[in-house]
DNA sequence: CTGCCCATGTAAATGGTTACATGATTGA
DNA sequence: TCAATCATGTAACCATTTACATGGGCAG
């Protein structure tokens, strides 16, 4: 389980102490194109990492808003992160569900085919818009040393790079499927 | 869940009836880079199709081997195959462990983090070297129309492209920490 | 006055992994 | 004689998704 791990390094990297709420929105912003999670999620594993005590946690009451729940890591969860982090870089295991459906795809008439080809092509473009706006590129620029920002980089361009290579993968196919198999 | 239409596709291209260990092994040798499978979860998600009707189910006595289960797929079975395989496609979600561990490395030290890359790319290669065989690539040879063979050939090359991208990717990470951060 | 934001959670279901069990046959 | 292959399964666990619940504040 790395939601674990991607939790203790946003509230590490905080530094100060942060809800679940807001740690979601952190999430969301810097790790979505490599990694997600629910609020669901993201509560009971915060939950059960202050029982582990990886965590400290204090109640903050508030008046016009729900009260909220705010952490910090301790040292423990400080020792095991950076444990964590230094393992081997292991292979993803790969889970394509759309590759799963163009491989019988032969079952599927060309019209069909064709269309479902094109809203892929819209859907991949809409997220590498998103992708390469300064909003979120602009993340790396909150970085505090050079080697942090040079990771954050990295990641975050292998997102860009894995969509820019989906949506020329798709078009190819597009244009290949047309030309062999008429319109 | 979609090991169920994986499951329903091996069948019904197949045609013959196929037991579940031979379902495995038809599983890993061609969609084992797109998608992946343990015995215990075929063997449960075969009975519970069975018990749903899109699968009929016959046991063979063998006196040399354990008895085998042997299923072929149904008209239920084909026709929500066929449902199943013309919907839209879906982005993937992501879950890159890896570049989790990437964006938080500034917690390990560099003499570590080189290493960890170098054999990241070993792995990365040995896989590549699988792909490429002749083996994996003579799969395709066994469709039974042009166009049948071009979807095949298509995910097949998806698979390997990912894997040929995933290298270029992590021997220029590799080659830029170290002319940034020494060695 | 509608709908989104704040903030946290429970419950149930589904999906997936790991460990364990069985026991004959076959090839190196 | 050792390991691999054949063949199927149960039990327990871990991870993830979906649906549901609460209720004030605030902007258009």
């Amino acid at each position: 389980m790395s939601l674990k791990y991607a939790l203790l390094g946003i509230i590490d990297t905080r530094g100060r102490p942060i809800s679940g709420y807001d740690i979601k929105k952190a999430f969301d912003s810097t790790m979505q194109f490599y990694w997600n999670a629910t609020y669901t999620q993201i509560y009971s594993t915060l939950s059960r990492m202050h029982e582990e005590g990886l965590l400290n946690m204090e109640v903050i009451s508030q008046e016009s808003h729900p009260n909220k729940k705010v952490y910090q890591i301790t040292s423990a969860g400080r020792d095991e992160l950076a444990e964590w982090v230094a393992k081997p870089l292991e292979l993803q295991r790969i889970r394509n569900e759309m590759l799963v459906q163009i491989t019988l795809a032969d079952r599927v008439d060309s019209e069909r085919f064709v269309r479902m080809l094109e809203e892929y092509i819209l859907k991949v473009r809409e997220t590498l818009a998103v992708l390469q706006s300064n909003e979120v590129q602009s993340i790396v620029e909150r970085a505090r040393t050079e080697r942090e920002r040079f990771f954050w980089e990295v990641s975050l361009n292998k997102g860009v790079m894995t969509y820019e290579r989906e949506l020329e993968w798709a078009e190819r196919v597009l244009k290949t499927y047309r030309a062999r198999f008429g319109d």
